[in-house]
DNA sequence: AAGTGGTCTAGACCACTAT
DNA sequence: TAGTGGTCTAGACCACTTC
């Protein structure tokens, strides 16, 4: 999983996207496609893909007829739902310097709903991570996954378990994490995880029940995540469908 | 906003959609872009364009060098988070029959974080309503719009308050909803939240504190949302960012 | 009328997967 | 090596906004 440079695509995207935060375009208004297209020495295509990314993760809006324009109120967001992929990196977009404490690893039989999630049979063993996620010291996010442990190929190294998740899949099982199927559950936190986070027992929050997919679409690794509200805030754009 | 038949795009797309759910494609192998297009009498860019769509919402998935592929775990999803529109719609996804309570509607002066939010003083006029909807006579999400009253162009009629808010803010303010700014937040329900939905007090729910923009990027309209756990639970697909 | 984004075409070449 | 999806090009026409 090392491959490709980036496409014109990306290049194209990562450059708008500096001069946006930069504040280069006056009014808001950015260039047309075509002189995009000119002035960058790409096709149109190319400018209309990466504008599309931009426009779909919420930093620009086109107007048909009128031009592109930046977004601002999108560009505030900073934990966007969609494109989360480690809570390390969430936190380094928040500003902070995140940690990792490794809370326990075990092996334990898998019960329902873990198993049929995870498509293995009930009491077939599986890998238990507890993580939390800190950033400066504060404690964010209580997370555990669960690994069917037929998919281990060598034997876990203790020094490396505070790697990524994804990481950790690549280095241990040779699976690659292709997307998270997620499901958004309110919860109050029991004794242990309000402690555990540094916060009221009962206190409410959001917890993530989900199941990270390779991209062989098999189920790799089953998620349950407790986040502290008042340190992590999710936000999302919500459009009309099929826009 | 009754403009355009559909594109070619949306015509393949929903053809496609239509293909999938019916199990026409053989052990979940969708036929190549080049014969797709063929089949069709459509360019290959079309195609692209349309299964790009399907990738997206997570109806299929593509292996570069293998093929196109029905993906399975992602037709399940019914309530898509990023795609919610009304929530009427949500409800018949569902197969329940919505339907919607009005509880009332009223003007008040409004207060932080709603004014800032809605980029008037505060103190400023807002319209009220609060709305239930059920499915099957269930009550399943509790809401409440706050709209600037300088927005309102005619009385409001009593008799059309049921329709769906992105209707009632074309029909009196002409004014078209383009996004929503979603934010995620975890509460438990008090005595008179838990009531209306059904459930016990201090029940734990998902509430959404959301802004909703029109086309000219100015805040239309200031919403919080109560959802039913039981009955009404978030999904979403969480993608590699970039991918 | 001029300029913008929206859609679509036809074709090229590349990277990757299968066998 | 043949076939697939991934990227990119150059150009056409349309719908819409703006002046």
């Amino acid at each position: 999983m090392i491959t490709r440079s980036p496409s014109l695509t990306d290049q194209v995207k990562a450059h708008l996207k500096e001069r946006i935060v930069a504040g280069d375009f006056e009014e808001g208004r950015i260039p047309s496609e075509t002189e995009l297209a000119a002035d960058l020495g790409v096709s149109r295509t190319t400018i209309r893909d990466a504008l599309s990314r931009l426009e779909q993760e919420g930093s620009i809006y086109r107007k048909q007829g009128a031009g592109t324009f930046v977004n601002v109120p999108g560009l505030q967001i900073k934990s966007r739902l969609e494109e989360i992929w480690s809570y390390e990196e969430v936190m380094e977009d928040h500003g902070y310097t995140p940690s990792v404490q490794v809370l326990g690893i075990e092996r334990e039989a898998a019960i329902e709903p873990f198993a049929g999630d995870l498509g293995i049979e009930p009491g077939g063993e599986v890998l238990v991570m507890e993580k939390l996620f800190l950033e400066d010291a504060l404690p964010v996010v209580l997370t555990y996954n669960r690994i069917p442990a037929a998919y281990l190929q060598k034997d876990v190294d203790p020094d490396r378990s505070d790697q990524p998740l994804y990481a950790f899949l690549e280095a241990h099982c040779d699976r690659y994490l292709a997307y998270y199927l997620s499901e958004i559950v309110p919860v109050v936190l029991d004794a242990y995880q309000a402690d555990q986070l540094g916060v009221a027992p009962n206190t409410p929050a959001i917890c993530f029940e989900e199941i990270g997919f390779d991209q062989e679409n098999t189920p790799v690794v089953r998620s349950t995540s407790y986040f502290r509200d008042d340190l992590l805030r999710f936000r999302l754009i919500r459009r009309k469908a099929g826009a």
